[in-house]
Order: C-alpha cells, then structure tokens, then sequence
DNA sequence: AATAAATGTTAATCTAGATTAACATGATTT
DNA sequence: AAATCATGTTAATCTAGATTAACATTTATT
C-alpha cells in the first residue's frame, strides 16, 4: 500500500509520532475500484471515507426523475465520503462513482472512532477536512449565484484544467446543472469570440 | 452575559473541566445587535464566529446585480458566521444581519486559536459543529434537486415554522431563490388544496 | 475493417419561473 | 386620521435554459 500521498496529505496539518505514524496506517485499508464502480451508493450506509490516489471519481444525487446531477469531481489527493451518510451513519443521499480506474486509501467509521481515541490530535486534522468541504461548498453555491452558465463553465475550466480534459462532456454539463447541448452551444460560443 | 444557552449547547459534544469552562467563558464576548445591524458584510474580513442567544439573523450573497440570496436563516442556539473568510482569514462572501434585535455570544479569530491551544478538546466541538453545517448544506442541495419550489417551501414551513412566522415573506422567497410573486402564487395554491 | 455504443452537435420548440406594472392591504410615523 | 412605507397580490408578458429529435462523430467491440 502506497501510503505516501496520505502522509504528505496529512503532514501539512499534523504531525505524527513514529508510533501514531505506526498505529494510523494500521487503520487504513487500499482499494482499487474499476470504472464505474460504486464507492458509496444513495440510500445506503455509508461506511467509509476514502483517499484519492490515483484516477478520478464522481460525487453525484439522482432525483425521483433518475436526473443525475453530479456534485464534485474528485482526482489525486482528495476525500470523497457521503459526509452526512458517514457522521450520523444514515442512509446516504449521494453516489460516488469511478469514472476511471481509481485508487483509494480508506478508513472505515469504527476505525475513525478509534484513531481519534487514540490519536486526538485527528482532532484537528478532521476539522480542516471538513472546513475545506465546507467552504469550497459555500464559494460553489456564491459561484451559482454570481456566475452564468458559460462562467461557471470558464471557471470550471480554468481551475480544473485537468478534470475538464479527463471527463466526458455531458458529465461536466451535469456538475455546472446545464444540458449537454447547451454546454456545447455554450463551448461553440467561447470559440466563435477567439 | 448569559453564557448557559451555550455552556448547554457545548455539552452536548465535550465535557470541560472547571478550570477549561473558566477560561472558555474569559475569551467569549456578549453582543446586542439591532434590527438591521451586521454581523459579517460581504468584502471584510469575518473576524468572530458567533452563536446566536435570542432573535433572528439572516445570512444572504448580493450579486452584482443586487440581488440578495438568502442562504440561512439563524434562530436561538444557532451558530453564524462566514466560516471560508473565518478560516482562511479573507474577505467574506457572505452577509450576516439581523432582522430583529439579537443577541450573540462571540469569539474572535485570535481567541478561538488560543482556545484551541489551551483546551485542544475544542477541536472536537469545531469539528462537529463544522460537521453539522456541511450536512445541512449538503442536505439543503439535495432539496434543491429533488424538491420543486412549492414542495422547498412546504419542507422549510414544516421545519422550521418559528421561522416562518417570524420572518417576512419576501426573504423566505429569496431563501428559496424565487421571487416573493411566486412565492405568494404557491401559497395561494396550498389555500386552494385544503 | 465493420458494427455497435457512447458522446457530441444543431436547430426547433417548450416551459418554469422571472419580470413588470398597477393595485391592495397593513403597519408606522407625523 | 392622513400620509408614508413595507409587504403582498394579481395578471400579462418575457426569457434563460430545457427538451426533443434527427443527425454526426468518435470510441469500443467483434
């Protein structure tokens, strides 16, 4: 189990003694999902939050009229977990899919209560986990307000240079709430004003 | 300063020694704010997270074309602030003010570090209040996919019905994203139903 | 290489909700 | 009790983006 990446992750928070160093990987399984693959599924419980460590993944809800509206693309060195399915360990109300063959390194929520009984300096490194989901929540839903679609398109593009490479097309349309046909009327658009 | 409706809220997540709770309360602050006073402006810098003791605050983005979006309303036991400015110490996205006179009890940037120094317990109750706040976002984003404007209204009238008596409607229309005409076209509909 | 499946494009049409404007009611202020 | 201001209502019109459908292209499978 490659667990580099997670400990450099981890370091710019914390710092752990060899021995938490010791006891933390003990906790921490690997996997290696296929594309299309399931991480969590709406409606389940989900049990485990996971580690991007190579490929990518999609965080997405499906509503009564089977429209999936993805909520976050996630690549190399990010979290992924229905957060609300995994704190209050309720049925979840977002998939996480594989849109590629996807690595992860993972940790289950009984482990997580462990490593924070043991480690409580977690604590602390949870907290800026969940700050930084938060806010870059919070600075998506100001950019639904401020920004058009064809912005948020450029935003999107501008920021995520390699998702957008990565990710079929209709997905992205999806992830900024539009049709397939309009981001493509949107992209046409942005060439014809080059 | 009334500091119980907190000291109660906080025990539900840690237990403080004496001594903690003694310094705890040092570094909290009481403030009485008036019907349409800020707490947070959106552009400064959100200095203090606050916890709401008594009366109404709304938190809500003005576009550029001066629209205002309301994305919370805070009640008694609620916390507000701007968490993205708090945490990374940069300009707010975001407007926290009240709509009746209200009363808070606060601390600073400054102070929660020194908090978290002394009582590294802290970082649980951090921890979980942030926790609290993603899930109710991610909830609300839920809502907004699976829930048309009639139905997002009927959910926040069933949940929150304090609020909705309190509050006037045309913020309610806006904390839905509909314009306070439709907001009062659905509520003629219900009348109609029963 | 041929076929099938997935994804993208174009263009016509549709619709939920927004906008506008004129009027109504209820609450504050003078 | 007028006058003013805040909020709500009704109804006509407008529009951004969605939907549909037919076709095009690219990618995967045989």
């Amino acid at each position: 189990m490659n667990t580099k990446p997670l400990l450099d992750y981890i370091s710019k928070y914390i710092t752990l003694t060899d021995e938490e160093e010791v006891f933390f990987i003990s906790k921490l399984t690997y996997r290696k999902y296929l594309k299309g693959q399931y991480i969590v599924q709406q409606g389940d419980i989900c049990d485990k939050t996971s580690f991007l460590i190579s490929g990518c993944s999609k965080t997405f809800y499906v509503d009564d009229k089977g429209q999936e509206h993805i909520v976050l693309f996630a690549i190399e060195d990010w979290w992924v977990s229905d957060i609300g399915s995994f704190i209050t360990q309720t049925p979840a109300d977002y998939n996480v899919q594989c849109i590629e063959n996807t690595e992860f390194i993972q940790f289950s929520y009984q482990d997580q209560e462990l490593l924070l009984d043991k480690i409580p300096k977690l604590e602390r490194l949870f907290r800026k986990m969940i700050e930084k989901a938060l806010v870059s929540t919070q600075k998506r839903i100001v950019r639904g307000f401020s920004l058009n679609a064809k912005e948020q398109y450029l935003y999107f593009k501008q920021h995520y240079p390699t998702i957008e490479q990565r990710v079929p097309q209709y997905m992205i349309a999806s992830y900024l709430g539009i049709t397939k046909e309009f981001l493509s009327k949107i992209k046409s658009q942005i060439l014809l004003e080059q």
